[in-house]
DNA sequence: AAAAGTATGTTGAAATTTCAACAAACGGAG
DNA sequence: CTCCGTTTGTTGAAATTTCAACATACTTTT
């Protein structure tokens, strides 16, 4: 567990928590690490919602994927960073999402329950882990609205720019880097792969933007 | 304020709250009352981001709408139900959506800050307020998550066919009514009006649905 | 009850997206 | 270094969506 103390600190559930108190609590949560390779399925749709996964390296990928196959990417999950939190706060039944390692991955698990409810303990860090909860769902949601901000465009070339100009926006630069490959942009902006090609094409042709693979620059 | 008090009690921020502490409550959070008519402007995209609205009476629909006026509907409000508290929470400086009146509406506002932070009385409820948020919250994401699943599909005929069956499962029958009017149902689905209307035709005439305005059934 | 305004359905043309197929570039593995 | 698998770019045809325009039905106002 110590070496992974660096990147917990950081996750947004243990704000405010201090050190000494955040390794007392992991054991009074029930917290557990698991490891997964590049392709495996951290967390399949359907899975009972009663988890929090915390990412500690690696990285992976939240999909929906319809019964067509149709993949939608809804969000990376980068190191330090919670996932279906929101399934397991509001008690539904089963993930409606499928996570996906992008690469070896380790992660952590923590059952909601245990930090919803007082343990018998009656450990004093409820309530702070509950207010950092509320605090990375409300960040949640504004991220959900970007996405959708960003999706509702109508056309292809819209939806690229929207999305490079968040990028930009976030990088506090015109250059940056995006954590997507091509296909999984598509899946991002909910557009046909090839058709997303040729419109990054088109934009750099008009001197519209500056790109290599997962490079860009706007102009 | 009496008059509001059945709609208050079914609002999720106070759940488990007792009836008379609910009224003492209302007065130590600072909670006002506005009034608007139809079509006018309850929340202005860009505002300060500093207060939760509830629905009293009325409803209202909430838009986010790009440069070139394109306007994608977030969501509905209906009475009892909250909005905006998410941009409150997460403490953005302003709101990225506007909410408008439905018809004529009663909205109650609360300063976000007064629910998260302990006033000067101490009164002993923020902690019931906080996790009735973050559940609230919770619920929102998924939502959201539902939202995307329906806008994602790639055509008009799966995205009408996603949304229509998951009004079925909420309302737990095959025959129902939708809360929006066609360019209401278009600006949620992200396309463009006539083509749902075109499409929706050829869903009746094909059999698979029956249609009245805003009444439909799965057949 | 008529008039005006709003919502819905219909249509065809134009624009865009998807799809399928292939070529080129790239990155590892051996 | 070469081979193989993967990613990215390109293209043209087919399908779909958007757009504009109008007809019809329905509501609200006067």
């Amino acid at each position: 567990m110590k070496k992974h103390f660096d990147i917990l600190r950081k996750c947004s559930l243990f704000n405010q928590i201090e050190d000494e108190k955040l390794i007392k609590m992991l054991g009074c949560l029930g917290a557990r690490v698991e490891t997964f390779d590049k392709k495996y399925t951290i967390m399949a749709e359907g899975n009972p919602a009663k988890y929090i996964g915390i990412m500690l390296s690696g990285s992976a990928q939240i999909f929906q994927i319809d019964y067509f196959g149709n993949r939608s990417i809804v969000a990376g999950v980068e190191p330090s960073e919670m996932f279906c939190e929101a399934f397991a706060c509001a008690e539904v039944a089963a993930v409606p999402v499928t996570v996906v390692a992008n690469e070896p991955c380790e992660v952590m698990f923590i059952d909601c329950n245990h930090i919803l409810h007082t343990c018998t303990n009656n450990c004093g860090f409820h309530q702070q882990l509950i207010f950092n909860l509320m605090k990375s769902l409300a960040t949640k949601n504004i991220m959900f609205h970007r996405k959708i901000e960003i999706t509702s465009k109508r056309s292809t070339r819209e939806k690229i720019m929207a999305y490079l100009m968040f990028c930009a926006k976030k990088a506090d630069s015109n250059s940056f880097d995006i954590p997507f490959d091509r296909q999984e942009l598509a899946d991002y902006l909910e557009v046909d792969r090839s058709g997303l090609s040729a419109e990054i094409s088109k934009l750099r042709k008009q001197g519209i933007i500056k790109s290599y693979k997962k490079h860009f620059e706007l102009l």
